[in-house]
DNA sequence: AACTACATGTAAGAGGTTACATGATTCA
DNA sequence: TGAATCATGTAACCTCTTACATGTAGTT
């Protein structure tokens, strides 16, 4: 995965392993952590296989490590984003989706709505085990795992509204909370 | 993590194996996914540290190992639960609420609290990355950018409420949408 | 002078997953 | 009788984290 994160980060710009990482940090650091440890590793992987070159450079004085991506790469990268990700936590989804601007918007949408699909099935099944835990005689003592539930539809909701506004490239703003 | 969570699951029942997969897979399978291959060989490692023992049974005709929990197993786990989780992604915090209705209500409500700063901290500084791209002239070509941005804010505004309600021990039923 | 941020890397190992191997039982 | 589910396990591998090692450049 951070592998084809690392392309997609390379994608429009060239950058050092350490302008790479704060770069995710900043981005997708939301749903996906890269540390140094990693994204080292996977740049001399990826040049070993020809997906980036690097070259170096002192121009501010330190010395860095520009790495740029091949055409390999990008094809690689392409591939990556366009296969199917019915699979994914919402997590992965929306680290994938990050990168949705470089893909053709009947394709995003596509993508989307199919993720929406499933969204809503796991939706249904989730309701279904909160029955379970209404017709229990002592709530109290399940409070912590009902509330959990809880979470899990809400987190799940939330997502599916988003899906729903981002299919539809409505305005974005109204999907969060002025007043909190 | 998942010893942990193995421990936890065995704390009010005794289960096999296969059983402890499953019963993971319903309650906070939501947050936390668990394979066999992972399952099997904890709790090997869980039997040689005398935190669970192990006992073969073929009740049902089937022959299963049920292992239980040992005073020494519930004593780490309880470690486990009260250590410090700050650095907790969401996911992982919620796997720990998952148990606290082991913990005094006072114990996990201060839990909450704390978490809950961590997030609000957490919000500000990704309302504060929103106005950057709201600045941009070419918008449009960022939409999936921009639109994984407010989906992590929409996610931490959604935790931020389930803690305030949790806190209170409110009705969690106003949480999720009925009309979705 | 000390500290923070920049910059690159490695070694060890945690913490899993995937695929395979095996076999019993239940149900259509 | 064949498929699904129950049931336990292993071996190979993957992906990444943590901690360490090393040194430079700017900032207080």
């Amino acid at each position: 995965m951070l592998e084809f994160i690392i392309l997609g980060t390379l994608f429009s710009q060239n950058l050092s392993g350490y302008d790479i990482r704060k770069c995710i940090e900043n981005g997708i650091g939301m749903f996906y952590k890269a540390s140094y440890g990693s994204v080292y590793p996977i740049l001399a992987k990826l040049t070993n296989k020809g997906f980036v070159t690097c070259n170096e450079d002192s121009q501010d004085g330190r010395k860095k490590k520009i790495y740029q991506i091949t055409e390999e790469g990008r094809l690689s990268f392409m591939e990556w984003l366009q296969k199917d990700e019915s699979q994914d936590s919402i997590e992965a989804f929306m680290a994938r989706v990050f990168f949705f601007d470089k893909l053709p918007e009947e394709v995003s949408k596509k993508k989307i709505q199919k993720y929406e699909y499933y969204l809503e099935e796991y939706e249904e099944s989730l309701l279904e085990q909160r029955k379970k835990y209404m017709d229990l005689p002592n709530r109290e003592d399940y409070f912590y795992k009902i509330s959990t539930l809880y979470f899990g539809i809400c987190k799940l909701q939330s997502m599916i509204k988003w899906c729903r506004v981002a299919r539809k490239k409505e305005e974005l703003e109204n999907l969060i909370d002025k007043d909190i």
